[in-house]
RNA sequence: GGCCCGUUCGUCUAGGGGUUAGGACGCCAGGUUUUCAUCCUGGUAACAGGGGUUCGAUUCCCCUACGGGCUACCA
C-alpha cells in the first residue's frame, strides 16, 4: 500500500445504509469521521449506500441527515449538497459500477457464476453438519457452475440466454496479504481462507464491497474510518484496490459499542430494558436522545470519549475542542461498554452552563403541558411564573443544579404551580406540633405588614422576630416548608417565599393551619 | 467450528521495564445547608492466568482462558 501524500486534501466519508434509524454507534462513527476531517481541514462526505433495494426504508435517509444536523456535525458533500463528486446515493450511481466490474473480468480478477442459491445453501448446510465451513474459492470453484469451470461457449450461451448470474471476485491462492490499520497496526491474512465474494448481484446492483471501493476511489477518499465489523473484509478490499491498480486509502477500524451489561454489542433491546435511548432521534416507538431531553453537546461529548481519549484528564469537551485534540492513534482497540449513568452526568454538566434565559424558554412549554391536566382549584393562576418571566428565570436558577434534564425541572418545581393538597404525613407528625399553628399565625402577621416581600427582607424580618422571641430558625422553617411545599424538600425557603409571592404564601400557610 | 481483533478499578480510561498504578462515572462516608438535592473533602476498587526475556515486568514475547467481530446475491 502506498502512503497518502501529505499535501493531499483529507476526504473522509460516512456511508450508512438507509435501512432504519441510525444507531448511536453509527453516530459515533460519523463523529469520528467529522472530527478527523475538521482536524485536518478536510471534507466530511455523506454517502448513502442503498445498493440493497430490499432493505431500503422510507425516511431513513432524512433521519440520517437530521441526526447529523442535530448533532452539529453537518456534511460538506452529500445528497442535496453537491461537491463535484456526486451523485452521493449509490442507487444513482448504478451505471458506474458495471464498467468497473467488467474491467475485473477482463483482467481475470472476476468471473461469472451461475450457481443456484439453493445449491449453495445445500452445500453450506452439508459443510456445517460436518463441522466445516463452505468457502467458495480456488479450491472448489472448478467444480461449481461458473465461467471458470464452463467453456467460453457455454458461458456465452448462458449469458445470451438471459440466465441469472452474479460476478464473483477471483481471490488468489497461497498469498500472504499484508494489511495496515491506523488503530491496529499490521495484520497478516492468508488468502486461502478468503471467499470469492459476490461483487455484482443478479439484480444488476453491485454489492457493498464493489460499490464501496469504486466510490471511495472516485470520490478520492483518503481515509476510511468505519466500524470494526468491516475488519474481516479489509483483505478483500485491499485485493480489489490492487486489482484495479489503485492506491488504497488508509483504514481505521473503530471498536464497537457494547451493552452496559451482559454480552454483545449494544442493541435496541438494551435501551428498552434498561431505559435509555439508543437512537439519536426518536424512531417509531423508540425515544431518541433528543426527545429524552439530552443536549446534542452532551451526546457528542460522551460519544467522543467512548473509545477515544486525549490522554489528558479533561472530560468536558466542546465540539471544537474535540476537533483540536482528536487523533485516530488514540482510539481504543477494544470495545467499550456503554454507560447510561455517565451520559446523564454529561447532560447535567451541560445544563449547568446554559443561561437562565435559555433554560426558562425551554422549560416554559413543559410547564404549560403539565398544567393542562391540573384541576383549576389547585392551580396557581395569578403567578407570573406561567410566563417566561424574570421570575421563571430565577426559579430555574435556583433549581437547575438539581436537574439532569430540563424536564426534571418540573418535578423539582411543581409546587410553585400547583398548590399542595396533601402533606408528607411523616414530616407533618414530626414538625407540625401543638404550638405550630400559633407560630404560623404570628409569621402571617409579619408577612402581611412587610413592605417588600423579597427573600432578603423576609429573612431579615423573620430572623429579627425569632431573636426577639428567643426562637430558632429550626423551629419555624420546617413547618413553614411543609405548608408551602407539602414536604421537607426544596431550595432556600426565603427564595420559595419570594417566588410564590406574598398572596400565595399566605394562602398556603392558612391552608396548612386549617388542614394540619 | 474456521478466520481476524482484543483484555488496567463495577464502567469509561491514563500510564508504561523500577509509579503510593492517576482521573472520570457509579457507590460509600464526612462536611456545608433549617430540609432534600447540589456542592466540597475523603474512601472503596484494577494490571485475566501461566510460562519466558530481564537484576527487575502490569508494561516486551509465547501459550491458555475469556470477550468481541466476521463467516449472505446485507451493509
Amino acid at each position: 500500500m502506498k502512503p497518502i501524500e501529505m499535501n493531499q486534501k483529507v476526504r473522509v466519508r460516512f456511508a450508512p445504509s438507509p435501512t432504519g434509524a441510525l444507531h448511536i454507534g453509527g453516530v459515533r462513527t460519523a463523529l469520528y469521521n467529522y472530527l478527523f476531517a475538521k482536524k485536518h481541514g478536510g471534507h466530511f462526505i455523506l454517502r448513502i449506500e442503498d445498493t440493497d433495494q430490499n432493505r431500503y426504508v422510507e425516511g431513513a435517509e432524512n433521519y440520517i441527515i437530521d441526526t447529523l444536523n442535530w448533532c452539529g456535525i453537518p456534511f460538506d458533500e452529500g445528497p442535496g449538497k453537491e461537491g463535484g463528486y456526486g451523485p452521493y446515493r449509490q442507487s444513482e450511481r448504478k451505471h458506474i459500477y458495471a464498467n468497473y466490474v467488467q474491467q475485473l473480468i477482463e483482467s481475470d480478477n472476476a468471473y461469472y457464476a451461475f450457481d443456484l442459491n439453493e445449491t449453495l445453501d445445500t452445500l453450506r448446510k452439508d459443510h456445517e453438519q460436518k463441522g466445516k465451513t463452505f468457502i467458495y474459492n480456488w479450491h472448489n470453484r472448478d467444480k461449481l457452475n461458473n465461467s471458470l469451470s464452463l467453456s467460453p461457449e457455454e458461458t456465452n450461451a448462458k449469458l445470451n440466454s438471459g440466465t441469472a448470474y452474479v460476478i464473483r471476485f477471483k481471490s488468489p491462492k497461497n498469498k500472504k496479504i499484508l494489511l495496515h490499520d491506523i488503530i491496529r497496526g499490521t495484520i497478516e491474512i492468508d488468502s486461502n481462507v478468503l471467499d470469492d465474494k459476490v461483487l455484482y448481484k443478479s439484480d444488476g446492483m453491485p454489492t457493498y464491497h464493489l460499490a464501496n471501493i469504486v466510490d471511495d476511489h472516485l470520490m478520492e477518499i483518503t481515509h476510511v474510518i468505519r466500524g470494526e465489523e468491516w475488519l474481516p473484509s479489509l483483505a478483500l478490499h485491499q485485493l480489489l484496490y490492487d486489482a484495479f491498480g489503485w492506491n488504497s486509502p488508509q483504514f481505521a477500524h473503530l471498536p464497537l459499542i457494547m451493552k452496559p451489561q451482559g454480552k454483545g454489542k449494544l442493541s435496541k433491546r438494551d435501551g428498552e430494558q434498561l431505559g435509555f435511548p439508543v437512537f439519536p432521534l426518536s424512531w417509531g416507538n423508540s425515544t431518541g436522545y433528543r426527545e429524552a431531553g439530552y443536549f446534542p453537546e452532551a451526546v457528542i461529548n460522551f460519544l467522543g470519549l467512548l473509545g477515544w481519549n486525549p490522554g489528558t484528564e479533561q472530560e468536558i469537551f466542546t465540539l471544537n475542542e474535540l476537533v483540536e485534540s482528536f487523533s485516530l492513534e488514540r482510539v481504543q482497540k477494544s470495545g467499550a461498554r456503554f454507560d447510561p449513568d455517565k451520559t446523564k452526568w454529561y447532560n447535567h454538566s451541560y445544563l449547568q452552563v446554559k443561561t437562565d434565559e435559555e433554560l426558562a424558554a425551554l422549560f416554559h412549554p413543559i410547564i404549560l403541558e403539565h398544567l393542562q391536566n391540573t384541576a383549576p382549584e389547585e392551580l396557581v393562576t395569578n403567578s407570573d411564573l406561567l410566563q417566561p418571566s424574570l421570575n421563571l428565570q430565577k426559579l430555574v436558577r435556583i433549581l437547575k443544579e438539581r436537574a439532569n434534564f430540563v424536564h426534571d425541572l418540573w418535578g423539582l418545581s411543581k409546587y410553585f404551580f400547583v398548590r399542595p393538597t396533601a402533606y408528607d404525613t411523616k414530616a407533618a407528625s414530626k414538625q407540625w406540633q401543638q404550638e405550630t399553628p400559633q407560630l404560623m399565625k404570628n409569621i402571617l402577621s409579619i408577612f402581611e405588614v412587610m413592605p417588600i416581600f423579597s427573600s432578603e427582607n423576609i429573612e431579615k424580618e423573620l430572623t429579627k422576630w425569632l431573636i426577639a422571641n428567643n426562637l430558632s430558625l429550626g423551629k419555624v422553617v420546617p413547618p413553614l416548608r411543609l405548608a408551602l411545599v407539602g414536604q421537607l424538600k426544596g431550595p432556600d425557603i426565603f427564595e420559595i417565599l419570594e417566588l410564590l409571592g406574598r398572596e400565595e404564601s399566605i394562602i398556603r400557610i392558612q391552608n396548612a393551619i386549617k388542614t394540619l
